[in-house]
RNA sequence: GGCCAGAUAGCUCAGUUGGUAGAGCAAGGGAUUGAAAAUCCCUGUGUCGGCGGUUCGAUUCCGCCUCUGGCCA
């Protein structure tokens, strides 16, 4: 008998409807949404992240939205120590937690266990990124390779972030990446929540093309691109940021830059949209115990809620 | 109507001095440990516009046709 009190993930590729099933669970179930979301965190991005409006908010308030500004940063480490609480002081009033969203490396962070690891140092990282910028990335990585072989050996040369990252734990640390992964093995604490684990995607991916299409086309009559021209404008904000490499908000910085026209503006937008959900799919196919449910579905918030109330009372 | 240039992967194009072809983008698959809407890895058969001719062999050379640009009438 798992005594642990209930929690519900909703996870999906973006575009899949994954806010109006959980606005609908809201309605039906005493429960409280956390967004599961890398760039809605951010105020000041509202229509490029399809941030729900207003008034949806109103009916149902999502935790974890807003919280930072555009010129910072927020990490999966940061998420975990978020979500957590919020997860506690909602199981404390008596509701059930339901974290919806599509970035998968956070809740796979949050369901993971105690992290050991340092979060980011601006100062050394700018340092690194320095070193990368004037060695280039394959130095960087015999480097590693010559600290780390293991983790030299699963990060490919070409690939910066996890490089850099290594590097990073290496120097801030003492300890290798190899290392502070066993340490964390052996500390790892059973998820305080059980959790149901629900998947959300459109059988037919065409379909998920289509709505994907539809919708950057309706974040530009809404007025997408002021919102970025509107960004852009602060002198702290750049293409580099986070933030700003965004899905969208990129291809619209690039088009304000002139180095993309309209029409090409558009494309690329769409395509790295396309390409986000594909990789959101690939994390949920090798996802352990999801329950996987069907877009397209007619009775799909009722089925939900028959599976999440059986699911609570148990 | 005449002349010229094109027609090759879903798109933009390269190429084959005649032995059936390859880049970028798109697409698909995968990885993913504090930047993750990020970062990276793998995957290229397509009547080489159509029909004939030359040739052992034509996407390549020749002729005709169709279509698309451009120039001239």
């Amino acid at each position: 008998m798992d005594q642990r009190p209930p929690a519900i993930f909703l996870l999906g590729p973006t575009a899949s409807g994954k806010t109006d099933l959980a606005v609908s669970l809201v309605k039906e179930l005493r429960c409280e949404i956390i967004s599961v979301d890398s760039a809605l965190v951010y105020r000041g991005m509202d229509i490029g992240t399809a941030k729900p409006d207003a008034a949806t908010l109103a009916k149902a308030p999502h935790r974890l939205i807003d919280i930072r500004d555009p010129a910072d940063t927020y990490s999966a480490g940061d998420f975990r120590r978020d979500a957590l609480q919020a997860m506690q002081e909602i199981t404390e009033a008596g509701k059930i937690p339901l974290l919806v969203g599509g970035t998968s490396l956070y809740f796979q962070r949050l369901l993971a266990g105690d992290s050991n690891l340092p979060a980011a140092d601006p100062l050394l990282r700018r340092k690194l990124e320095q070193e990368l910028q004037d060695q280039g990335c394959p130095a960087l990585h015999q480097r590693l390779a010559a600290i780390d072989p293991e983790s030299a050996k699963r990060i490919a040369p070409t690939d910066p972030q996890r490089t850099l990252r290594a590097l990073e734990l290496w120097e801030l640390t003492g300890k290798t990446r190899t290392q502070l992964w066993q340490e964390q093995a052996a500390e790892k604490q059973p998820f305080p929540w059980r959790a149901l684990q629900l998947g959300l995607a459109p059988k037919d991916r065409k379909l998920l093309h289509e709505r994907i299409e539809q919708r950057f086309v309706k974040m530009l009559e809404e007025g997408f691109i002021e919102e970025v021209a509107q960004l852009k404008q602060r002198e702290d904000l750049h293409a580099g940021l986070p933030s700003m490499r965004s899905v969208g908000y990129r291809q619209v910085w690039q088009y304000l830059e002139g180095e993309l026209n309209r029409t090409e503006m558009f494309e690329k937008g769409v395509a790295a949209t396309r390409q986000l959900a594909k990789r959101q799919l690939t994390w949920m196919r090798s996802w352990p115990q999801l329950h996987w449910l069907a877009a397209e579905a007619e009775d799909l918030p009722s089925r939900v809620l028959n599976l999440a109330t059986g699911f609570c009372i148990k």
